[in-house]
DNA sequence: GTCTATAACGAGATAGAC
DNA sequence: GTCTATCTCGTTATAGAC
C-alpha cells in the first residue's frame, strides 16, 4: 500500500516537475506576461484541463516558478557563504554577492520574474516571502559573523532615520546595530540595482571588463556597511 | 501652402500623441509584453490598420514609448539639476536622485518599460540610446562642476580595473578622473537598484519612511563617488 | 500625396458542447 | 479528454476619400 503510495507521490513529483520545467522555458521565450498553461500543457502532450490537478491557477503555477526562482538564489548565496573565508568579512560579502550575479547570468528570465517589473495581474500570496527573504538573510549573516567576531565599522546614520533603522534592527536583525542594517538594506537594493544592469543589458557598451567591475563595486559596497578587510 | 503643411503635421501630431497616450494606458493595465496595436487602435476608433501610416510595426510604437519615457525621467533629471543648489555637489546629486526616484513613483510602468525585465522579442535600435544617457549625463554633469569648483575626494581604485576605468572615462567623461568615472557608473546602477526596489514593491514591509531612506541612501552613493559635503 | 477603411492571411487563444 | 466554433493578434494588399 505504501509503495503504491510511493509510487503514485512520485508520479506525481515528476509530471509537476515537468510541469514547472516547460512553464520555465515559455518563461524564456515568451515572458512571464504570456504564460499560458494551454501552451504548456501542448508542449506537454497534455490536455489543458488536465494541468488543473497539479495547479490550480496559471498565477499558482507563476507562484511556484517564483518560489523556485528565490530558493536557488537563496541555495547559491548560502553555498557561496558555506564555502567562502570565514577570516575576511569583505571576502565573505563578496563571493556572496558574485554568487548572486552569477545565478542571475544564468538564469536571466528566471531572474527577472523575481527582480523585475512585476508581472500585471499578479500579485505574490504570502507563501514567498519565506524564500524571498533568503538572499538577504545570508547577507545579514555575513555581517553577523563580522560583527560578533572581529567588529564593523559603524556606518553614518542620520538622526532623522534613527527610528526607522532601529524598527528595522528589531525586525530582521535585533544582534546588529542599527546603523549597519540600514546600512545592509540599501546595499542590498543597490547589488541587485547591479547586477540588474548587467543582466537586462544596460552596460552595454558601457561596461567591458563585467566581472572585475563587479567585484570593485561589490566590495565597495561592502565597506558601506561597514565590513572591514583589503578592497 | 505653408499653413496646410502646418495643419496636416499638426493634425499627425495630435494623432501621434493619441496613439501614444492610449498605448501608455495599456502598458500599465496588461504589461509591455500585451501591447496591442489592434486595441490600441479599437479603442481610439480607427483601424488597426490605420496605425501603421504612424507606426510602421508594433515594435515601432514601443520604441517611440521607450525614447519617451527616456526622455521624460532625464527632462526630470535636468530640471532639478538647474534648480538645485549649485555651490553643495552632494546637494545635487541628492536632488537629482530624488527627481529620477519620484518621476518612477509617478509613472511607475514607463519606468519598468526602460529599466525593468527587456520586453521579450523585442530589442532596442539605435535612436534609443541617446535618450537613455540623458539621466546619467546628468549625473557626470554633478559631479563635473564639483570637480572643477571645489575638487572631489578621490574613490578607491583597484590597479586591475584602471585600464576600464581610463576607458570609460575616455568614452563618457574624459575632464574627470578614471577612478570618479567608474565609481560613477557603479553607482548610478545602485540607484536605479534602490527606486526599483521601491517602485516595483520588494520594500513592501522591509522600509516604511521611503522617502527619507532614499535620501539617505542617495547621499551615501554620491559621496562614494567623491562628492563632498555634509551628509 | 496623405490618410482611412475593407478584407484577408496564418497563427494562437478561448469557451463550450459532446 | 476531444472537437469545433469563435475570438484575438500582427501584418499586408487594395481601394477609395480628401
Amino acid at each position: 500500500m505504501s509503495t503504491v503510495r510511493g509510487a503514485r507521490e512520485r508520479a506525481r513529483a515528476e509530471v509537476t516537475a515537468a510541469i514547472k520545467d516547460e512553464a520555465r522555458r515559455q518563461l524564456a521565450a515568451e515572458g512571464a506576461a504570456r504564460l499560458s498553461l494551454r501552451a504548456v500543457a501542448r508542449e506537454l502532450g497534455m490536455v489543458s484541463s488536465a494541468l488543473y490537478r497539479y495547479f490550480p491557477s496559471r498565477d499558482d503555477l507563476l507562484t511556484a516558478l517564483i518560489i523556485d526562482a528565490y530558493d536557488a538564489v537563496g541555495a547559491a548565496a548560502e553555498a557561496a557563504h558555506a564555502r567562502s573565508d570565514h577570516r575576511s568579512g569583505l571576502a565573505c560579502w563578496v563571493g556572496v554577492s558574485a554568487a548572486v550575479r552569477t545565478w542571475a547570468l544564468d538564469h536571466p528570465h528566471e531572474y527577472a520574474l523575481i527582480y523585475g517589473s512585476p508581472v500585471p495581474g499578479y500579485s505574490a500570496p504570502q507563501d514567498t516571502v519565506g524564500p524571498a527573504s533568503r538572499t538577504a538573510l545570508t547577507l545579514i549573516a555575513v555581517c553577523r559573523e563580522a560583527y560578533v567576531s572581529r567588529g564593523m565599522a559603524l556606518p553614518l546614520l542620520p538622526e532623522q532615520l534613527a527610528p526607522e533603522a532601529q524598527r528595522m534592527a528589531a525586525d530582521f536583525a535585533p544582534d546588529l546595530p542599527p546603523a549597519v542594517v540600514a546600512a545592509l538594506v540599501a546595499a542590498w537594493a543597490q547589488l541587485v540595482g547591479l547586477v540588474s544592469f548587467e543582466v537586462f543589458g544596460q552596460f552595454h557598451r558601457v561596461v567591458e571588463e563585467r566581472e572585475a567591475f563587479f567585484s570593485y563595486a561589490a566590495a565597495q559596497l561592502g565597506v558601506s556597511v561597514g565590513l572591514l578587510g583589503e578592497v
